[in-house]
DNA sequence: AAGTTTCGTTCGCCTTTCTAAGTATAGTAC
DNA sequence: GTACTATACTTAGAAAGGCGAACGAAACTT
């Protein structure tokens, strides 16, 4: 992990602390999306499910949703139940293929996602917008780039990781 | 939070390009971790205990874990029994304080962290040390800045965070 | 028309997480 | 020293997220 220790400047290496902020980062969001999702009354894998609905024009199948989301069907089924119950969706029969439902975002639903405004923008925003052009500009670039580097696509000698099927060894109790 | 939509040279906002730059990070690492995790035979949750075991010189007590991973006390307990139940830790009473309990890490849980490393590690590390140092440089202060701007130390007229309290509304079923 | 694939649901199971209610130990006050 | 209070942890019970396997229905293929 430490490649350049001689590099005496520097009191750490860069790989680790660039990891550490990148676990600073997770731990802040998770923190956050628990808390807001609270906030809303939801919880936060269904207010994922309407966030992504609203994001798809506020309609989704099941399928897309898992795919988007990385979690099997048979999770999003029951999430949708549990949407539903709610009032905040509807499940409509596609009229093109039968097999298919789409899952319909309700108003109440709408106001939900808007009240509830991503764990994420409810801090970041306000403190992305105060930064300088220049630094917005970086900022961004640092980002995509990384998300690059982590995204599931471009595997190469990675565990498995396509949406869905997970596989891999024993799984004790 | 389209602040200047006028800046016709770009195709989207700023803001929004780095939030969703923001979420296909923990997209990534969120989908990489539950493999690992399985991968190594512990659920995401198992393993954060022994790595946050491991961080602190191989034993902790339950309160300092659940602060740790920002959870309920009884929530630790249980992983810890799962853990215990494997081997890979034990329990052992606080010769000073004998309410405390610490939890040490075994040599079997030692080797499931080794094995397993952090889902961040395991993919970033690499691309990471593929960089030209001035781009690691520039990473690495971005990431930190980013981190700073989500941490929950320098809060303002945000809803609550301190760790283990995370208070809040209503929760509907 | 028979077989195959795809989509979604149902079922049974496990894990995480919470709250609320205990139990034991430590500290403090009288 | 006995009684209260605070702290550290566990137990118990419930809800939620998540999975794979099995299933019914609709759409393709041959």
């Amino acid at each position: 992990m430490a490649f350049y220790t001689a590099m005496t400047d520097q009191p750490r290496d860069r790989t680790d602390d660039s990891l550490i902020a990148l676990r600073r980062i997770l731990r802040a969001t998770e923190l956050y999306s628990r808390n807001l999702a609270q906030a809303s009354g939801l919880t936060p894998a269904q207010l994922r499910v309407l966030q992504i609905l609203a994001s798809q024009g506020g309609s989704a199948t099941p399928k897309a949703l898992a795919q988007r989301m990385g979690v099997a069907q048979a999770t999003v089924t029951s999430l949708v139940d549990k949407i539903v119950s709610r009032g905040m969706a509807t499940r409509m029969r596609s009229e093109a293929d039968r097999r298919q439902t789409n899952v319909v975002l309700n108003p109440s639903g709408q106001e939900a996602v808007i009240a509830a405004p991503d764990a994420l923008q409810q801090r970041y925003v306000r403190a992305f917008e105060k930064l300088k052009d220049w630094e917005q500009a970086q900022l961004l670039a640092s980002l995509e780039r990384v998300a690059a580097m982590l995204d599931a696509d471009d595997i190469d000698a990675a565990p498995v990781l396509t949406t869905g099927e997970i596989k891999m060894g024993d799984r004790l109790t």
